[in-house]
DNA sequence: AAGTGGTCTAGACCACATT
DNA sequence: ATGTGGTCTAGACCACTTC
């Protein structure tokens, strides 16, 4: 484990666990070089992590600061900057999926161009209406180059995908852009999904990729409104 | 100018030129030490802030190369990392609001929390509806501490706040926490914002930080549903 | 074996805030 | 004047990929 990451998980925790409180004046750079016993670099790569997730803040001249935020702002906070897929976001609940279709496709026009692949390609056509503890949660049309991530079996979509790439298949998943737009329900949108006709629904629709650079993932997930919300921290420069 | 910037900025507009393109490699970090007169933390520095920004992508023993987007994605995704008010989001087009109420009023006790003041402060209560080139775009309701940003007049609010506290009190806005829902409006925001009775809305809370790390301005907005998406970049790590 | 990006250092100098 | 964080360097060593 590197020095940066092992120093920025400590002084999070610290923050945490309300052992640094909101406003309270850190120690300086300097001495916490002396106390990891590392160059000012190091400590500053690590502090900067938690300046873009957004726990700290540091002023040239006077020192670094715990920003003012209560507890329980604190926890989301630490908590959003984690990228991980809807299995992993709801751990320790059940997560079951209803599997409305899942078959092999020519790629559709579109999704080829978002995943930036020959348009006779063929893909994993995988639809799912998926579950957190018995309630419907969020329906998701997803499409896979099966080149890419194959022998994707029906346990797989029934469980959680990402761990099955990342578990099974040895590849590591490195970003994706998502994009959230909001409209009202189609009928068919609003029966799965458990609501009313014409009931709000946030739409989102992402790209994943691998750590190669390839696009692996092409899907739109339609959320419940009242069981969606998404955190996003805002930084100049 | 700091180098880094410099190289960066450079470098991202070779990618926005296209002369260098989608799944390119680029040249490797040496040559860049060379080509730039830096030394090797410079440059990386310089690449990694377009890591995060979602353009390009790094992989150990092998080199960098442009991520795997189309022009218009790239041109997206470059615009998206920066935070920036509404009037400045709209740059080119006609911005105004409707004043539905400005005064100085104790502060509610929810946003006393979120803006970590003392309960007994004041506040400007601010509530405006902004139009987009004469068309109804957001609702907003903000909230801001008359001890930090003082005197705000009629026309401030008509324009934009954001200007005034930069250009006019010389304040340094440093970041932002957002949350955002979903959820149906009711009848007043409809009315305002030229929807149906129990259309789909978009809400943003919002809690701005200065540079000093004091939370300026607790905010919700109310956004139309078929105007409003937003750009997130995940990362892993 | 050679070459890539990743981490880390020790020390220099700078920009800024406080005293 | 002193001390803070910010930038930059030159060079070392490491982890990983490719040949």
């Amino acid at each position: 484990m590197q020095k940066y990451i092992i120093i920025s998980n400590d002084i999070r925790n610290k923050i945490l666990k309300g052992e640094y409180v909101a406003n309270q004046q850190m120690p300086f750079e300097k001495d916490l070089c002396v106390h990891y016993g590392s160059s000012k670099m190091t400590v500053k790569k690590a502090l900067d992590i938690l300046v873009t997730e957004g726990l700290i803040i540091k002023r040239r001249g006077s020192g670094t600061f715990v920003k003012d935020l209560n507890p329980e702002e604190i926890e989301r906070v630490a908590m959003a900057n984690q990228f991980r897929g809807t299995t992993a976001l709801y751990a320790g609940q059940k997560v079951v999926s209803k599997i409305l279709n899942f078959s092999v496709v020519k790629v559709p026009e579109h999704a080829a161009k978002k995943l930036n692949i020959a348009p006779d390609s063929f893909v994993y056509d995988i639809h799912r209406v998926r579950y957190v503890d018995d309630e419907p949660f969020v329906m998701e049309k997803m499409y896979m180059p099966i080149d890419l991530i194959p022998n994707i079996k029906e346990k797989n979509i029934k469980g959680s995908i990402y761990e099955y790439i990342e578990k099974d298949l040895h590849l590591n998943i490195q970003s994706a852009h998502r994009t959230v737009s909001v409209r009202k329900a189609t009928d068919f949108e609003a029966e799965e999904l458990g609501l009313e006709k014409g009931d709000p629904v946030a739409v989102a629709e992402q790209r994943g990729y691998l750590d190669t650079g390839s696009a692996f993932e092409f899907s739109t997930s339609i959320h419940r409104y009242d069981k969606f919300s998404v955190e996003i921290v805002l930084t100049r420069n």
